[in-house]
DNA sequence: AGGCGACTCCACCATGCCAA
DNA sequence: TTGGCATGGTGGAGTCGCCT
């Protein structure tokens, strides 16, 4: 927007904020007037000062607007809503830990929610929601959590964008590869398995870790061999292997 | 706010011990 | 000889704190 041919007055913006001010707070008036002129593209160094803000609180305070919109125009550390009334017209929302629960108290009415504090995913939906609401704030959040502030934000942030399977649900997968017994191990487990059931040969994992360590250079003990042959669901092949064979011995090979 | 390194946590893997 | 159980190792994502 550029409004470089608009005219202002000294005299009549003394005389409106004057005004204003009987029924904005002067902290949260500056600020609305700091982020006008940025918005208007001020630089935002010009904005603080002609505000009378120091510009990091200029920064912090563009960075929260941006992120939560108007009511992120008060002051936090105030208990002042943004329409100006102060929280304590009504039930001040608090939540805390206590014992194995995390406790959301509502206030006046007596009115507590009692949540299991290992119930993660839960836990976090609740707090994290009241304090999106602005009911909660960031250090009361980040306590209750066990989490840092910052991260509390991170949170919070992440659940106004997404679902809570999107924010909040760990996606922690773990290893998921072999690393010692990769597929040509796992190969010759089955070929030595299959081949020595096949010729009424030892199939003992002791034999089998010999075999399948000499073939491959590796060094596998003989509970593995047993471990992974478990896992490939093949503990029962030494006895349905051979009489298998036998059977298709005995049909005709364009039958199969 | 964003980048980065260190640390933590999680799921999975490897293996020793030992009872059956 | 096998398989249940316990324990420690591993890779990778999440988290934290510091710095710019």
């Amino acid at each position: 927007m550029d409004c470089r041919q608009i005219e202002f007055s000294p005299e009549k913006s003394r005389t409106r904020i004057d005004k204003a001010l009987l029924v904005f707070p002067h902290k949260s008036l500056m600020f609305i007037l700091g982020y006008t002129l940025y918005l208007l593209g001020a630089k935002r160094k010009e904005a603080a000062a002609l505000a009378g803000m120091p510009e990091e609180s200029v920064k912090t305070a563009l960075r929260r607007v941006f992120r939560d919109g108007f009511p992120a125009l008060h002051d936090r550390r105030f208990s002042m809503t943004p329409s100006g009334r102060y929280a304590a017209e009504r039930p001040r929302i608090s939540v805390y830990r206590q014992g194995d629960d995390c406790i959301v108290d509502f206030g006046a009415n007596g009115n507590t929610v009692r949540l299991p504090a290992d119930h993660q995913v839960q836990v976090r939906t609740v707090v994290l929601s009241l304090l999106n609401a602005g009911v909660l704030t960031v250090p009361e959040s980040a306590s209750a959590l066990g989490l840092t502030g910052t991260h509390c934000r991170e949170l919070a942030r992440k659940l106004v964008n997404g679902d809570v399977a999107d924010a909040l649900i760990d996606k922690l997968v773990g290893q998921k590869q072999d690393y010692r017994v990769g597929p040509e191990q796992k190969a010759e487990i089955i070929r030595q398995l299959a081949a020595r059931a096949m010729a009424g040969h030892n199939t003992s994992s002791e034999i089998l870790a010999e075999q399948v360590n000499e073939q491959t250079r590796s060094k596998l003990s003989a509970r593995t061999i047993r471990w992974h042959i478990r896992n490939l669901g093949l503990t029962d092949i030494r006895k349905t292997l051979p009489p298998l064979v036998e059977a298709l011995k005995k049909t005709p090979a364009n039958r199969c």
